[in-house]
DNA sequence: GAAACCACCTGTTTG
DNA sequence: CCAAACAGGTGGTTT
């Protein structure tokens, strides 16, 4: 539902994308497409393959999908996927393709189906040695409730980035600090993607199938893509001061020509930026070592099924502790835009690990 | 392995227990008889059992030797002979004839009986605010295995000190962290002892008697002992810079004149230089000391928090002041020596599974 | 309410 | 090089 509405945004993203006119064959800006009905179409190539993003009312707004596409890939080393999720992830698929070529048609499901549901900057202490993951309240309880069996113990949470790979969190509310936080599993992401303060993450979800989760993440500086107007919600909520401040255009700005005009940009882009040594698998799912474990933990399977919470006091608490390691919040920026998916998992396959597989530890893909 | 000497603890065990010097019969040494034809002889005595350990053109030789017969002792407590390892600890449990009283005799005896398990060189989070004390795996493994039962809840050890004081500590293993740890009551030991980042803690048990365990301590300075040349090994290793520190040795020295006369190494040692300004006591257990306690700021910073510290205070010679956990674990040495007693005791909740519980071999999980 | 306790968690280090 | 071990943490519960 979040229907986006980038309206405000897209200039930034044009300018910015100082890519040069036009030179796609209807349109002055790249990746929009003139369509017979007079609507927009936006699309990316991806390693040979042409992601489809879907079609809309003005040129601006495909400009500006464009655009957040193009961060969202920058922001992930890997190629951007291209593919279903119906299927287990797991094998096949990926990376092969991007440069160009077009028409496909898979893609444009792909995006289209994945709803945004929030973003946020990361802060030091998201990306330091506390492992965890503050996800602002407000969006926790709305994507994410908990009951009260699984407040207790958590949820386990899978995630698929931008590679396929499927990330495991451990989910959960801290009394003591009244917030929600992705604690384990999240660690590995931060050092895996080398995400620093300021840098974004979002999540997103498939339309129809809840459980299907996304994440993303692009470099501070990457493009902020607003395109939801939920999410001018959240900024709001979450971080009112800089969004579209200029700096953070600025910088953008310098990214994105450092860059280059296009390319495939997995290679390459975030090659600069986003790069990322590793982060090439797809990976599998549970398994998980056997570890010598004994037994333990019953493991309550809950239903699965949202509800919804009660909201408890409300402290939009943002960043907590800090002091001691970073110092300045003032340098990460909140922009806002676009873009990840997740989908919430129930447990149960939580459950089903855990019943053979006692040990809370370490289960990550690795 | 870690040959310590202990030369003294009997000494030790003299002085503390108040009980006038009983110096040796004939010899000023422990452990040395001088024989009729003018030479020196040496002994040790293994629960109730004098073991002849030779006879000797000097005193000197005589004490070397007994010194080392008593390292082999505490070095390797395995295979020192006598004794089964069949039983396992359970029940009974001697907390009522402790506190005092003091018969003499017994003593020396006492000392030679105890076999030496291991000891161990606190971490700063040994002694911080984690209350618990890792002991490593291979040690725990081999004198306190666990089984299935036993492993889910712990046990509850009972061990003798210096003073014949019992400590209970909670035993028991991490999954997490795949470690074996000393837990409820831990920390009180700590306290009441003053222990700091460095000192050391070494576990006996008597030799025919594995239930009965003791628990020794001393400082960081403290004599290392140096009669076994894997001690200098390992104090070589693990930490170069403190050992012999003029620091350490002044207040090491201190100790030793203030506390006597003794050449040997050995047994005053460690009198001195454990001695603590309390520790005088028969004291019982578990409540706190007078004093010391004021409040103090929560501070916590991550969970490290500063601040404490420096209960130590009265040194003479400032020993370290170490800003304890604050910094560098660089400064923990590891010295050797040793000597304390302990008896496990089984937690009489758990009592029927221990009991028939084989004690010595360790199957551990996994 | 503070401190201890408890059961987890993780990043280094290392055999 | 990689799993094991462990020093150093955490939130939550109990005392």
């Amino acid at each position: 539902m979040p229907m986006t509405d980038f309206s405000s945004n897209l200039q930034e993203g044009l300018w910015w994308n100082n890519t040069p006119p036009p030179k796609s064959p209807s349109s002055e800006y790249k990746g929009v497409i003139p369509q017979p009905n007079g609507r927009w179409g936006a699309q990316i190539y991806d390693n040979q393959h042409r992601v489809w993003l879907g079609t809309f009312d003005t040129q601006e707004a495909a400009v500006h999908t464009y655009d957040q596409a193009l961060a969202m890939f920058r922001g992930t080393p890997e190629n951007y996927p291209i593919e279903d999720h119906s299927h287990s992830y797991s094998h096949s698929t990926p990376q092969e393709s991007i440069t160009d070529d077009m028409d496909e048609d898979v893609e444009e499901v792909e995006e289209a189906e994945k709803e945004y549901m929030f973003e946020k900057s990361l802060t030091p202490s998201d990306v330091g040695k506390l492992n965890r993951l503050v996800i602002p309240k407000q969006h926790a309880e709305k994507y994410f409730p908990l009951q009260a069996d699984t407040v207790e113990k958590g949820l386990l949470l899978s995630f698929e980035d931008e590679s396929r790979k499927i990330w495991r969190f451990r989910y959960s509310y801290w009394n003591s600090s009244q917030s929600y936080v992705l604690t384990k599993g999240w660690s590995r992401f931060v050092k895996e993607k080398k995400l620093d303060a300021g840098d974004v993450v979002s999540f997103q979800r498939r339309r129809f199938d809840r459980e299907t989760l996304y994440i993303r993440w692009r470099r501070r500086n990457a493009a902020p893509t607003a395109h939801d107007s939920r999410m001018s919600q959240s900024m709001t909520a979450a971080a009112t001061n800089v969004s579209s401040s200029s700096s953070s255009s600025a910088w953008t700005r310098v990214y994105y020509s450092a860059q280059h005009p296009y390319p495939s940009h997995q290679h390459n882009l975030h090659g600069p930026l986003s790069y990322q040594p590793d982060c090439l698998h797809a990976a599998e799912p549970v398994e998980q070592n056997p570890v010598t474990m004994k037994k333990k933990k019953p493991v309550r399977v809950f239903g699965v099924d949202l509800a919804d919470c009660q909201r408890r006091k409300s402290q939009p608490s943002g960043p907590d502790n800090s002091s001691s390691l970073g110092q300045d919040r003032a340098n990460y920026m909140y922009s806002h835009g676009h873009d990840l998916n997740l989908s919430i998992q129930q447990d149960f396959s939580f459950s089903q690990q855990m019943r053979n597989y006692p040990g809370g530890s370490g289960d990550m893909p690795t």
